[in-house]
DNA sequence: TTTAATATTTGACTTTCGTCAATTATTAAT
DNA sequence: ATTAATAATTGACGAAAGTCAAATATTAAA
């Protein structure tokens, strides 16, 4: 791959300390492609074969258990996912679908694990990303014990609102189920939730949010720095 | 520090391969403390300066917010805890206690960060330890996000019963509070659970777990081995 | 041991959240 | 634009889990 997609890619924290000539030799063993939505891309269980990045689009890394399902996250581009699996060599324990129509990149794991090897940079790098990914599931882990659904869904607007550059109102970046499914609760308790935010700054309609008393909404929310990475 | 506690580190997978010199190094600016119980090592939010090892003991590692506060596991020897802090220079996420008296190595965050630049051998185990801790911050939330209580107490007992060996009855590794807080639900909540258990092949008589009809209990459970690291 | 302190259990009750079914919106397809 | 399909909301209800207070156990201390 080359062009710029593969400058996008060199330039994320993962990639952009490694040699460039390690870098093109990944690159040459790995390949593009686009999906639909609602594609699976990576069933839990199955041995990693593919580091995957995502280049556009956004996909939905959802766990099933008896009749279950829960989206653990969404990962928008440009990110890589699930570099766990593929530095343990171990079975994913989530599974991957889009939520929208995307374009991944998928490097062998072998071509990961060699340029592990091979660059003291790139290592360092992966060091870095699974310290990431581990605190981001810590604090995924604390927002789930320590909050009600109420306070993970007016963090999570919270959050969200900054992310989205703090302007008033934002739109929702997917459907409720899956965000209901990302905090935790059901489609119709998200709902319920909703209209509860009323009373504490937030108006909803339709797929629209709009923030029109961030300091009600902060005093409800109690937002954590040790939990919400803000 | 030496003798049979460095001998008992150096086997640690953490530390195994790394050369001998630098794992001498890295021990010469370490020390060993002792703790009675309920000792706070840890507080959530600081910036790390060591990095712990359990020798003896058993360390809670939780953490608190607004009025609640949350077990997230309990460490037990011989293992390294809170890496990922120490390897991204970040405020620890974690608070850690002592749940008995114990014994615990404290390791400089510089001398850890030097070892992984010096030896690619550790820099592998880092990767390795990350990469696991990562995957089992991952099942924990999955374990609560797909669970009701009854079903996490059950898949708890099945899983401590087989790592005391398989035998029918076993001991509360710590008290019901504890445990509990480590399940995500409360201690009244937890002892009522205990009594349904009743149906289900389980006999509890204070701290003592007999696993009366395996079967029984695993039907109820449903474990997961992308749940359970069984 | 006996007492005091702490942990656990139980009861009564409330809150939170899920389920199921019926509507109502919204989106996609003809 | 009309229809069909899908998504979201609402109501009625039940189940799961939390709270508070009192009663029992258990453990630690005198």
């Amino acid at each position: 791959m080359r062009g710029p997609d593969a400058d996008a890619v060199k330039n994320l924290d993962l990639f952009a300390a490694m040699p460039e000539t390690q870098f093109d030799l990944m690159m040459q063993a790995s390949f593009l492609q686009r999906f639909p939505p609602h594609v699976v891309l990576i069933d839990e269980g199955d041995i990693p074969d593919f580091l995957h990045v995502v280049l556009e689009g956004a996909v939905d890394l959802f766990t099933q258990h008896d009749e279950m399902e829960s989206t653990v996250m969404v990962v928008r581009p440009v990110r890589a996912f699930i570099l766990a699996a593929v530095m343990s060599d171990q079975p994913y324990l989530k599974s991957a679908r889009t939520l929208e129509n995307s374009r991944i990149l998928m490097i062998p794991v072998k071509s990961v694990q060699a340029a592990f090897e091979a660059s003291p940079e790139f290592a360092r790098a992966v060091v870095r990303e699974l310290a990431g990914a581990y605190r981001t599931m810590t604090r995924e882990l604390k927002n789930q014990k320590l909050r009600t659904s109420l306070e993970r869904l007016a963090n999570w607007i919270i959050r969200t609102h900054a992310r989205m550059g703090g302007t008033d109102s934002f739109n929702l970046p997917y459907d409720k189920r899956t965000l209901a499914s990302r905090l935790g609760m059901t489609p119709e308790n998200l709902s319920r939730t909703f209209s509860q935010l009323a009373q504490h700054g937030v108006a909803i309609r339709g797929r629209t949010i709009e923030v029109r008393d961030l300091n009600t909404l902060i005093n409800l929310a109690h937002p954590n720095p040790l939990i919400d990475d803000i």
